[in-house]
DNA sequence: GTCGGTAATC
């Protein structure tokens, strides 16, 4: 270990802290970065196409009029040799910012032009991109697709398909995607599978059946990896299995060819960090760099938002200034985490003091940063600073999501603004943010409180008539 | 094609 090292034994101070932590939920059906489209308009696409920049292209291919305009476009020879390149940024851009309605449209428009050529590589960053917007049946049309093309689907193919079910909790789907790997010849399950499988399965709480899992792989000579370990080793901390956790690490530890990394370093210290066990989080932390591993920058975000939790800002501030001495530059990521703290903590000078740094240090808060302000604002009744984020938001371009305007949506409904609430409600739509239960719950509970019970009811209705409007197909065969 | 860090409801 370097002379310098942040050893947290020797820096500790109080710890009273008994915080129970709540468990993950499961997650709605809302892409965590739902189509965010800039509000200008898009202009004409035709015209000075390859002067654009390639940011600036996609951008207007991301939103559908555009995409209208392409696919009337497409059918002009003189803009054939154009397309490709624009039409496959688009979609990798869509793909990498999830968006998964606007890739899925683009991949529609990429089928029909005469140059398209099916390729699996293509339908399996599609599929990873569905399963991590929680999109099982987009996945399973995706799929359909896929062989209706005649293309024979890869081992990545069938994984990511697996994962798409198994993410979104469809774990017997999942199980028999992984029956039908089996039956093909070359596409039989491998160590990446596996690792999937389990993960999916402990975010579900299906803990029984990893042993099977586990079984299955010895029984075809499938080793586990460092990821397989680490995945598990996960599933316990995140679940507060503490033993079955520390069980595991021993395994991977006598397995003598999967060794702990950075991964299993931050797990461990994040599940003990998180329900409050600040002396075995810091145990820890110091038994691996002992064994020479390296923190990194999730490890300092990690014991920040740990020690914040537990309120032993004296701790949190020693990893503040270690990272400082060792040049490791606050992310976004570290902002945000601190602006929670003492926003929770309801120290608004000492949150408003850190938005400040933020932006003094050139760091864009993005939707989160504002999310944890706004309710640190409604918390203690600082309606005015809620309405001065929310014109600083609209003057910028920091795309906003679902869970920006429930927490926004709530603070309103708080202070019993009303108005207000249905407002941003409809800025919601324009933003193309879909509500979800919780927008929905915040609304009703704030009419509720304000004696509104009709337009408590009529919001229940509205919402049960949008549940049964989802589904849609977005690309056809 | 696999694992770890940040926000929303009550």
């Amino acid at each position: 270990m370097e002379p310098n090292a942040l050893t947290l034994t020797n820096l500790r101070l109080s710890t009273t802290c008994s915080t129970k932590f709540p468990r993950d939920q499961n997650q709605t059906n809302t892409p965590k970065s739902y189509a965010q489209i800039p509000k200008r308009s898009p202009g004409p696409v035709s015209k000075g196409l390859q002067k654009d920049s390639k940011k600036d292209l996609s951008r207007i291919l991301r939103t559908d009029a555009a995409i209208k305009g392409i696919a009337r476009k497409a059918n002009s020879r003189k803009y054939t040799q154009l397309w490709p390149k624009a039409v496959l940024e688009a979609l990798d851009e869509a793909i990498r910012e999830n968006q998964w309605q606007t890739a899925l449209k683009i991949f529609g428009l990429l089928r029909q032009q005469h140059w398209y050529d099916a390729r699996c590589q293509t339908y399996t960053r599609l599929l990873v991109m569905l399963g991590k917007c929680r999109q099982p049946e987009q996945a399973s049309l995706l799929f359909e697709i896929l062989l209706s093309e005649g293309l024979r689907p890869t081992v990545d193919v069938y994984t990511a398909l697996l994962s798409a079910y198994g993410q979104s909790g469809f774990l017997d789907k999942a199980l028999s995607t992984l029956d039908d790997m089996k039956s093909v010849s070359e596409c039989k399950p491998d160590v990446y599978t596996y690792s999937i499988l389990i993960n999916c399965c402990t975010k579900f709480c299906r803990f029984d059946l990893i042993g099977q899992i586990l079984a299955e792989m010895s029984f075809l000579g499938i080793e586990c990896s460092t990821v397989t370990y680490n995945t598990i080793i996960d599933g316990y901390g995140k679940a507060e299995m503490f033993e079955l956790m520390e069980n595991t690490l021993t395994d991977m530890i006598e397995s003598e060819t999967c060794l702990p990394d950075v991964f299993t370093l931050n797990t461990l210290v994040g599940a003990y960090g998180n329900s409050g066990q600040i002396e075995k989080m810091e145990k820890w932390y110091d038994e691996f760099r002992l064994m020479g591993l390296k923190p990194d920058i999730k490890t300092f975000n990690i014991l920040i938002k740990s020690y914040g939790k537990a309120g032993m800002y004296e701790k949190m501030r020693s990893v503040t200034d270690y990272m400082e001495k060792r040049f490791f530059s606050p992310t976004t990521v570290t902002f945000n985490t601190v602006i929670d703290v003492f926003g929770k903590a309801g120290n608004i000078e000492r949150m408003d003091a850190y938005f400040k740094k933020m932006k003094h240090q050139g760091i864009k808060p993005n939707s989160i940063t504002y999310c944890s302000l706004v309710r640190a604002y409604s918390k203690v009744g600082l309606i005015t600073k809620v309405d001065s984020i929310l014109r600083q938001v609209e003057n910028s371009d920091v795309i906003l999501d679902t869970p920006f305007f429930n927490c926004i949506i709530s603070a309103y409904g708080q202070a019993g603004d009303v108005e207000k609430m249905r407002e941003l409600f409809l800025e919601m739509k324009e933003r193309e943010c879909k509500p979800d239960n919780i927008t929905f719950a915040t609304m009703i509970q704030a009419y509720h409180a304000q004696g509104m019970t009709e337009a408590a009811e009529k919001l229940a209705n509205k919402m049960i008539a949008t549940k049964k409007s989802t589904g849609t197909r977005l690309i056809g065969h």
